[in-house]
RNA sequence: UGGGGAGUCGCCAAGCGGUAAGGCACCGGAUUUUGAUUCCGGCAUUCGUAGGUUCGAUUCCUACCUCCCCAGCCA
């Protein structure tokens, strides 16, 4: 787990052929560069994982930029949760972190620059106007009847517009390329709009803002990035990249290189901001950091460890493939983590009493468990076993299925560190529910001594002594839908949410596990991964979340059967 | 049916003219006081399809098929 294993890809084979030709001097820089609209995710992990991962193997920097060019949808409180969700997953922008807004002048210059080049136009058109003479993926576009003005109209025009002169949505500049080009993107796009927002990093000093398309690549040129990494869909976009840097060739220290990857899908998730901020708007989730929310803060919260979350963007691979990532695989990421850095402990989910008969009334027995089955150096401790104890009630069934060995009427089993019981009778009540169960133990057979493995007992169960164990709250978490493709079916996404996903219960644990610290991470015995929730847990007041079970092959078959 | 991409094992993914890496899953078997972990072994005569070039093609050429993206004054 200590050293990821790095595999290769395109993007590392073109970076290679770059030092090796020279092209950048060596020169490695990257970017990260998300909108503050909303929070990251798991998605973003990847692009994050890949950028900065990059910049820390080939010696250079990846830059952490905020794209904030449309003041209408973000947020300061984006900007902060973004900055944590990066520094949490482990990675160091340094002094690196850049704001397209503090290039608004910059870009503002080089738009005049383009007019009186005759390389970009204010349009008087309405937006439905602009989208009419747009064209269709079929047919070519039109010349608006304003792309034709003076340079001293446009600048007059677009002077004004910054001035704040006309009312939102009176103009636009665009910049002039194509209409008739068969990449829509190339007909004209527009470059600024009027809007008056106040924007949270620079007021209301600008009522014109630029658009993306325009501000990415000489934000990426502004910073000298030499690679400038993107998903899929800006795959078309790249020929207008290219054109505006190529326009401000001389204006701009260098002209990045801009390359395409696919996106990551992970089954039962749903990853579009959109959605993302409909289940927290809609109170479907408690929050962006709600345990079941595919977002960085969600992950966290339920207890998936930066660690765990690289590991997983090293294993998925980087391609220009569509595909769609198993849920599972990110699990099994988290349980190789957790099963190498987490603490043992026991806790009782769903408890059921058991009755030594023949152990003393009032004893207390040392029993010793150690913290790591692989470690003997993290240690041992102490387990007190007494007359009576909690057992799982799947660990006993009144009639057996073929291949059940665990507790049943008459069969061994060994209470886990401490001795070999053996089932004696079933105590029921008025409703004929189990109460409690009666067994009798081998004095003879207690872990860690000479007697112990006399005799083999397959089944290993866990126990909390009555006298000792202690409630705290857990919370057994599942996936937040039960459709693996939830946003590509025929129905609404949020007809799939699972209703079982968060059950929330009260547990018997070991009483050490009281001193859990928000965050700390442990194995319970057989059951799975919890997490000490990092918001909710109080001094001496843990709450834990179930972060991932255990690979269960008996479950797997008792499904399947 | 304009343009841009992608199709290699169940899921990812290398390879880019010299005869199919790796990971995950899966199936055996061994160890195991977690039905966990670990460990060994197995797992594509075949690379979307059909032709062609070549001594030789997943890699080159041609045609076809399937899937994804684009018609925001969003990013």
């Amino acid at each position: 787990m200590s050293t990821l294993p790095t595999s290769t890809h395109f993007i590392r084979n073109i970076i290679d052929e770059d030092n090796r030709t020279g092209k950048w001097g060596g020169r490695v820089e990257t970017r990260f560069p998300p909108e503050p609209n909303g929070y990251l995710h798991i998605g973003h992990a990847k692009s994050i994982c890949l950028n900065f991962g990059l910049a820390r193997d080939y010696g250079g920097t990846c830059h952490l930029r905020f794209d904030d060019t449309n003041p209408e949808k973000e947020a300061q409180e984006y900007v902060d949760a973004i900055c944590d969700s990066v520094r949490w997953l482990g990675f160091d922008w340094g002094s690196h972190i850049y704001y397209a807004s503090d290039y608004f002048e910059k870009l503002y210059e080089f738009a005049e620059y383009l007019i009186k080049k005759g390389k970009a136009y204010v349009d008087s058109l309405s937006a439905e106007e602009i989208r009419e003479f747009r064209g269709t993926l079929n047919q070519p576009g039109k010349n608006s009847p304003y792309r034709d003005r003076t340079v001293e109209e446009n600048l007059d025009l677009f002077r004004r517009m910054r001035a704040g002169e006309f009312p939102d949505g009176a103009h636009v500049l665009r910049a002039k390329i194509d209409m008739t080009s068969p990449n829509i993107n190339m007909r004209d796009p527009v470059i600024y709009r009027i809007r008056r927002i106040h924007h949270q990093r620079t007021g209301d000093k600008w009522c014109i803002y630029p658009m993306y398309d325009y501000t990415h690549c000489i934000s990426d040129a502004l910073e000298c990035i030499t690679h400038s990494l993107c998903t899929l869909e800006f795959e078309d976009h790249r020929p207008l990249y290219d054109w505006v840097l190529n326009q401000l060739e001389g204006q701009v220290p260098c002209h990045p290189q801009q390359i395409e990857f696919a996106r990551l899908n992970l089954t039962f998730c749903v990853m579009s901001k959109r959605k993302l901020i409909e289940l927290v708007e809609g109170r479907f989730v408690d929050g962006w950091d709600d345990p079941r929310m595919n977002t960085l803060a969600g992950v966290r919260r339920r207890g998936f460890t930066p660690e765990s979350i690289r590991l997983f963007a090293e294993r998925i691979g980087i391609s220009k493939a569509d595909s769609w990532i198993d849920m599972t695989i990110l699990e099994d990421c988290l349980r190789e983590d957790l099963n190498e850095h987490a603490l043992r402990r026991i806790a009782v989910l769903k408890p059921l009493k058991l009755v030594i008969d023949n152990f003393p009334e009032d004893l207390e027995e040392e029993c010793y468990a150690p913290n790591h089955p692989q470690k003997p150096e993290w240690g041992k401790r102490v387990l007190p076993l007494t007359k009576t104890v909690y057992i799982e009630r799947d660990d006993f069934m009144e009639v057996p299925s073929k291949g059940y060995f665990r507790l049943s009427p008459g069969a061994e089993v060994r209470l886990r560190y401490a001795y070999i019981i053996k089932c004696v009778s079933v105590v029921k009540n008025d409703q004929g529910e189990i109460e409690e169960i009666h067994c009798t133990y081998d004095p003879e057979t207690k872990s860690g001594t000479a007697g112990a493995d006399t005799r083999k007992v397959k089944g290993n169960i866990h126990w909390l002594s009555t006298k000792h164990a202690q409630s705290v709250e857990v919370r057994i978490y599942d996936r937040l839908f039960n459709h693996p493709y939830p946003d590509t079916g025929d129905k609404d996404f949020k007809a799939y949410l699972n209703p079982h996903s968060k059950q929330m219960t009260t547990a018997h644990v070991e009483p050490s596990l009281l001193e859990a610290e928000a965050e700390q991470r442990f194995q319970f015995e057989r059951h799975g991964y919890f997490v000490a929730d990092r918001v909710e847990t109080q001094p001496g007041k843990p709450v834990f979340n179930r972060a991932v079970t255990l690979r269960d092959t008996w479950g797997k078959i008792t499904k399947g059967a």
